[in-house]
DNA sequence: TATTATATTGTAATTATTACAAATTAGAAA
DNA sequence: TTTCTAATTTGTAATAATTACAATATAATA
């Protein structure tokens, strides 16, 4: 069951922990870009003595070596993501969710053409999604 | 001198308090993308009594009528942009340094279509800036 | 199995933001 | 111009996210 997450930390030439194993499985299987605290809560209830500073650490490293990526999209908090690929994101200011919008951006090209060097790309928009929007209100 | 701000709030029909003139005279000639802290340590320079409530509360009022922008680029504070028109942005690691990138997205009337209302575009960039990449290390 | 560098834990410190009540003030009305 | 009042500013306290750090525990190597 975790040998998926086994095989990501050994690739990655890093050391394989129970922490970091839960951790990316809660990420994997909960693709809503949870806070820090949401990944820590849940996973105190089935290992009690874990410490918050290991979500830090763990969510740290895993982002490092590229296996996740974290997102700035609300400003006061940072969320996860398991998909590492680019993608651009919409944040419903009305309900909070956080969802994936399938596109890569066009204008990397650009931004390395005037002598930068781009690590990572973040599209975000905000506004009401379309369930909210059905919704009225 | 600082009729064009109040000309600003007056169009906005926002009260015309010092203490908003002299948040959005800095933001305008400090197009560095600054924090809140580092807006009201300026401020306060010339205001000794200005309260760090204030700002937060000003940047808020402006924010809201879409004079100003904020940026949640950097993930652990938000930063404030007198250009309200959409536009992307260069976060260098390196030396902290927050570029204007003057680029549209191509993509929002893909999010139109699928339903959601748009009220912020964010592109946010990070890596090495041309500077930094010159200097090497 | 023994060793050791690395990771985890728990706590404290730091930083950004929000809450809130008292004092002040901008702008409308008299 | 003066008076009035709702809105704003101030100062302080509370909350929340993140980081620092030292003691303990453990994964991976030999
Ligand atoms: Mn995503
Ligand atoms: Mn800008
Ligand atoms: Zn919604
Ligand atoms: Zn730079």
């Amino acid at each position: 069951m975790l040998e998926k997450y086994v095989k990501l930390l050994k690739e990655n030439s890093i050391k394989v922990t129970p922490q970091r194993l839960e951790t990316l499985k809660y990420l994997d299987e909960n693709r809503t870009h949870p806070t820090v605290d949401e990944i820590y809560s849940e996973l105190k209830e089935k290992n009690p003595s874990l410490s918050k500073t290991t979500i830090y650490n763990s969510l740290e490293t895993l982002k490092e070596h590229g296996i996740i990526q974290s997102l700035t999209i609300s400003g006061t908090e940072l969320r996860y993501d398991f998909e590492n690929k680019i993608h651009h994101h919409f944040l419903c200011k009305k309900c909070g969710n956080i969802i994936d919008i399938d596109i890569e951006c066009p204008n990397i090209n650009k931004i390395l053409n005037s002598g930068h060097e781009v690590e990572e790309v973040h599209g975000y928009f905000k506004g009401k999604c379309k369930k909210c929007m059905k919704k009225g209100s």
